[in-house]
RNA sequence: GGGCUGGUGGUCAAGCCCGGUAAGAUGCCUGCCUCACACGCAGGUGAUCCCCGGUUCAAAUCCGGGCCAGCCCA
C-alpha cells in the first residue's frame, strides 16, 4: 500500500459506483423492505455550497447505512429549475430585462442556462460521493415533470382547493410578481420617521410614519383603545394633510401606545397590519401604488408616477414647505423584502390563483405531530409558522420561467376553461384549448393564462412523484421514510409538502424529518455572500478530501446543530483517515492470510474483539436514532485509541513471530472497522476493503450487527492495557526511549499475581522488559495509580 | 414585541431530558524519529460550567428571575 492519496482514491470510486450502478433502486424487488428518501431537489444556482453539502451528506450517510442494513433504498435526485432567481440571473447575463425581449426567447435562455448550471451541480454531487440512483434523475422543467405538476393542479382544482380571487398579496415591484408570505424576508433597516401634523377640529394631531408617500391612501387614523390621551377623539374625523380629505378616528389593539405618538395612519395595503385593520373595520380601499411600485394618483401632481422612494422625498419636501413636519428621527425597523432580489415588497390587490391552504392547517398540525422530528424541537418551527399564517397560499406568479397554469379564459364570456388530463403537458401561452367552442357561450376564441406557478408548487409534490405518481404509484414509498432538510425551509418546503400530500392523498408526505443546521463561516456567522465568508466546497475538497469533509460535517457538532467551518477540525478528520490508512497498511504488510478457525486464547485479543462488538452495538444504536455525532465519536475513538494506539502496539511482538491468532484478530477487527465506517467515509473504506476482496463493493455488504459480548474480557483487558500504559509512562518519566529495553521490572501484584502472570508475555514484550518478575508479596517503590494494591520496581541499567 | 436555540478550559464543543465531584478536539508546554503513521506516540498545562436567587445531603444538570448572542417571525 502506498500513502493515502485521497484525490485519486475518491475519483476512482466515484466513477466505479456510477458506472456499475451500485446504488440502483430495484423496484421489482418485493423481498427487501424499501426505504424512501425524499431527496431535496436543489434549486439550480450552478453550485453546491458547503451548506447544501451538509444536508446531502446527512441523507447520504442514511442511504448508505440503510442499504447495508438490507433495505432497498430509493434515493433519487432532481433539480428544481423554475423561478425568479434564475430569471434574475439570466437577465443579468443577457443585460436585458425580460420585458425587453420576446418571452419565448427569454424562456429558452433560462432553459439553456439551467442545463449548463445543472451540469456543474452534478459534478459537485459526484465529488461529494453521493450514492444517488442516477437513473432516477429528473429536472422540474422537463415535460414529464411539468405534466405531473399540471395534473396535480387540475385534480386540486376539481377538488376545490384551487381558486382564483382578488385579495391583498405581497408583491415584488422589481420582479413584478406576486410572492407568498414565505418568500418575504425581513431585514433591519434604518429609516426616517416623520412626525406629521394632521388636524382634528382645527387642532393639531401629530402622527408619525415612515411612509408619508402613502398619505393619499390613508383611510383612517387609529390609536390604542387603552390610550387615554386619545379617547377624546372617539367618533371624530381627522383631516389628512395636503389631501384635505377626512378619515375616521378608530381604535385598535394593534396599535402600539409607545411607538411614535401612539397614533398611526391606516393606509390601504401599507403593511400587513393595515390590511388586517382594513378588513376588520371594513374601511374603504384607496389604491395609489401600481404594479411597478409607482404612485398612480392624480390628486398630487408632484409625486405622480414616481417610485415610492422618490415620491417620499418629494412629499417630505412639500410637507416641510408647509411646515407640517414637526420632527424627524431615525428608527430601525424590520422591512419586508423579496427574498430573491431584496427589493422592498408592497402589498397590492390583484387577481391571483390561490391554494386554499388555510382550511387544512389544523390537519397539517395534527399530522406534523405524528411525524418524528429530529431534533424534536424543530417541530416547533412548523407549528409557529402554521399558526402565524393569515392568508391562503398565492400560487400564481407573473413570470415566464415556471410551470404554466393549464387554464384558458373565453374571450367572450370569461368562462374559465380547465385543461383536460390528456392534454398535458400544455402551455396555454402557446396553445389553444383542444375544444371547438366555449361550453358556456359557444364562442370560439380563448385567451391562455399567462401566469405561471410558484416554484414551491413544483417541488412540494416530490414525495409522491418519487414514489411513482401518477403512472406507477408504489405505496411502499409513500409517505417517504426520510425527509432531510435544513431548518431554514421548514416553513416552506416541509409545510407545502405536508399541505399538498394531505390535500391530494390524505397521507403525510414523510414519516421522519431529519433537520440539519446551517453551515457558518470561520467567523461564526452564517455563510453568506454579503458577509464575505463563503468558502467554496471545492476548496475544502482539495485541501482535505471528500471523506474528511464528510466526517467533519457529521461528527463535529451534535447532529442538527449549526456548524462553523474550523480548519483545525477538518484537519483532525483528515489525520484520522491517514491514521486508519496507515493502520491498514500495517495489517496488510505484517499479517498473512489466515483461516477463520483459529482459536483465540490471548486476553488482549479477546479484549479488542469484545470492545469491537461493544462499539458495533453502540454505533448501531446511535445510527438508528440518526445520531451521527455520537456514532462517529465512538468509532473514531475506538479506531484511534483502542485499535491503533493500544491493540496494535501490544500485538506487534506477536505479528513478527507469525502468531496466527494475532493475524486473524487484526484482520477481523480492521474488516469490521471498515464496514462500520463505510457510510461515513465511503471512499477510503472502499479502497482498503479492496485489499480484502477485489472487485466487490463494501457498500452492499451487511452492516455489523449488534450482539452480546463478554464484558469480563473487556474489563480484564482494560487492566492489562492500563498496566502497560502506566509502565510506559514511568519509562518515559525516567527519560528512557520507548525503543530501549528495560533491564528488569518487578510487579508486586498481590492477589492479581496469577492473572498478570498469564499476560506477562504481552507486558514484557510491549515494554521491552528483559526480565519481568511478578510477585504476590512485598511492595515496590512506585505505587500504581491505575490498579489498587499493585506497586512496581524498575531497573533501567 | 413574540418564538426557538445557545452561553462550559485560550479557541471549538459533549454532558443537561434521567441531579452525585466536568468527554473529546484544538492551542500551549515537555519528552520521544518505538520495525503503520512525526499528518505520529507518550505525558502535562489549562474551566468562578453567563449572572442572581430557590429546591436538595448534593446542581453545569431541576425551578424562578435576569443579562448576552444567533436564527426565525411580527
Amino acid at each position: 500500500m502506498k500513502d493515502y492519496d485521497y484525490k485519486s482514491i475518491e475519483e476512482k470510486w466515484q466513477k466505479y459506483w456510477i458506472e456499475n450502478k451500485i446504488f440502483k433502486y430495484n423496484k421489482n424487488d418485493t423481498r427487501k423492505p424499501t426505504f424512501a428518501i425524499n431527496t431535496p431537489p436543489p434549486y439550480v444556482s450552478g453550485e453546491i455550497t458547503p451548506g447544501n453539502a451538509l444536508n446531502y451528506v446527512y441523507c447520504d450517510v442514511v442511504a448508505r447505512y440503510k442499504r447495508m442494513k438490507g433495505y432497498n433504498v430509493n434515493f433519487p435526485i432532481g433539480f428544481d429549475c423554475h423561478g425568479l432567481p434564475t430569471e434574475v440571473r439570466v437577465e443579468k447575463i443577457l443585460k436585458k430585462n425580460k420585458s425587453e425581449m420576446d418571452w419565448v426567447e427569454f424562456h429558452n435562455a433560462c432553459v439553456n442556462y439551467t442545463k449548463i448550471w445543472i451540469e456543474d451541480m452534478i459534478k459537485s454531487f459526484k465529488r461529494l460521493g453521493m450514492s444517488f440512483d442516477w437513473d432516477l434523475m429528473y429536472y422540474t422543467m422537463n415535460e414529464d415533470y411539468v405534466r405531473k405538476i399540471q395534473l396535480s393542479f387540475i385534480l386540486m382544482f376539481k377538488k376545490g382547493f384551487i381558486y382564483r380571487g382578488k385579495h391583498p398579496i405581497y408583491w415584488c415591484p422589481r420582479c413584478e410578481t406576486a410572492i407568498a408570505e414565505a418568500e418575504v424576508e425581513y431585514n433591519e433597516e434604518t429609516r426616517e420617521f416623520y412626525y406629521i401634523k394632521f388636524k382634528v377640529d382645527n387642532e393639531d394631531l401629530i402622527i408619525a410614519t415612515t411612509r408619508p408617500e402613502l398619505l393619499g391612501s390613508c383611510v383612517a387614523v387609529a390609536a390604542n383603545p387603552n390610550d387615554e390621551r386619545y379617547l377624546k377623539y372617539s367618533g371624530k374625523f381627522v383631516e389628512v394633510p395636503i389631501y384635505g380629505n377626512k378619515v375616521p378616528f378608530i381604535y385598535s389593539n394593534e396599535v402600539d401606545l409607545n411607538f411614535g405618538t401612539g397614533v398611526m395612519m391606516i393606509c390601504t395595503f401599507g403593511d400587513k397590519r393595515d390590511v388586517k385593520i382594513q378588513a376588520k373595520y371594513d374601511l374603504p380601499i384607496k389604491v395609489i401604488l401600481d404594479e411597478k411600485g409607482r404612485i398612480k394618483d392624480d390628486r398630487l401632481a408632484i409625486i405622480k408616477d414616481l417610485k415610492a422612494q422618490d415620491a417620499r422625498r418629494k412629499i417630505v419636501e412639500e410637507l416641510r414647505k408647509l411646515n407640517l413636519i414637526i420632527k424627524e428621527e431615525k428608527i430601525t425597523s424590520e422591512v419586508g423584502k423579496c427574498w430573491r432580489c431584496h427589493t422592498n415588497v408592497e402589498i397590492i390587490e390583484k387577481e391571483q390563483w390561490f391554494f386554499a391552504s388555510s382550511k387544512l392547517n389544523n390537519e397539517i398540525l395534527n399530522i406534523a405531530k405524528q411525524i418524528k422530528w429530529i431534533p424534536n424541537y424543530q417541530y416547533k418551527r412548523l407549528e409557529d409558522w402554521v399558526n402565524s399564517l393569515t392568508w391562503d397560499w398565492v400560487i400564481s406568479r407573473q413570470r415566464v420561467f415556471g410551470t404554466p397554469i393549464p387554464i384558458w379564459y373565453c374571450k367572450n364570456c370569461k368562462e374559465t376553461i380547465l385543461a383536460k388530463e390528456e392534454w398535458l403537458p400544455i402551455d396555454p401561452r402557446l396553445n389553444e384549448p383542444k375544444i371547438d367552442k366555449c361550453p358556456k357561450c359557444g364562442n370560439k376564441e380563448f385567451e391562455g393564462e399567462r401566469d405561471v406557478l410558484d416554484t414551491w408548487y413544483d417541488s412540494s409534490m416530490t414525495s409522491a412523484i418519487h414514489a411513482g405518481w401518477p403512472d406507477n404509484l408504489d405505496m411502499r414509498l409513500l409517505p417517504a421514510d426520510l425527509q432531510p432538510n435544513g431548518y431554514d425551509i421548514i416553513r416552506t418546503w416541509d409545510y407545502y409538502l405536508l399541505l399538498r400530500h394531505v390535500a391530494m392523498f390524505n397521507v403525510p408526505a414523510f414519516k421522519l424529518a431529519l433537520i440539519n443546521g446551517m453551515v457558518k463561516g470561520t467567523d461564526g456567522r452564517m455563510m453568506h455572500k454579503s458577509y464575505g465568508n463563503v468558502i467554496p466546497l471545492e476548496e475544502l475538497f482539495s485541501r482535505y478530501g471528500c471523506d474528511a469533509f464528510r466526517l467533519w460535517a457529521l461528527g463535529s457538532v451534535k447532529t442538527g446543530s449549526d456548524i462553523a467551518v474550523r480548519f483545525e477540525d477538518l484537519d483532525f478528520n483528515k489525520r484520522f483517515l491517514i491514521k486508519l490508512w496507515n493502520a491498514a497498511k500495517y495489517v496488510f504488510t505484517f499479517t498473512k492470510e489466515v483461516n477463520e478457525n483459529v482459536e483465540i486464547n490471548n486476553l488482549i485479543d479477546k479484549w479488542i474483539l469484545n470492545s469491537l462488538q461493544k462499539t458495533i452495538n453502540n454505533v448501531n444504536t446511535y445510527l438508528e436514532e440518526y445520531n451521527f455525532f455520537d456514532a462517529l465519536n465512538e468509532l473514531r475513538s475506538f479506531i484511534w485509541n483502542k485499535f491503533c494506539d493500544q491493540y496494535l502496539e501490544a500485538v506487534k511482538h506477536r505479528t513478527s513471530k507469525g502468531d496466527k491468532a494475532a493475524f486473524y484478530v487484526l484482520r477481523h477487527a480492521l474488516f469490521h472497522i471498515l464496514l462500520l465506517l463505510a457510510p461515513f467515509a465511503p471512499h477510503i473504506t472502499e479502497e482498503i476493503y479492496n485489499n480484502f476482496y477485489k472487485n466487490e463493493t463494501i457498500h452492499l455488504k451487511s452492516y455489523p450487527q449488534p450482539s452480546s459480548f463478554d464484558e469480563d474480557s473487556i474489563s480484564k483487558g482494560n487492566t492489562i492495557i492500563s498496566l502497560i500504559a502506566e509502565l510506559r509512562r514511568i519509562k518515559v518519566k525516567n527519560r528512557v526511549a520507548l525503543s530501549k529495553p528495560i533491564k528488569e521490572v518487578r510487579i508486586y501484584a498481590g492477589n492479581l499475581k496469577d492473572f498478570i502472570v498469564q499476560n506477562q508475555e504481552d507486558i514484557a514484550n510491549t515494554l521491552k522488559i528483559n526480565s519481568l518478575i511478578i510477585l504476590d508479596k512485598g511492595a515496590g517503590n512506585v505505587k500504581s495509580q491505575e490498579i489498587e494494591n499493585i506497586s512496581y520496581d524498575l531497573f533501567f541499567e
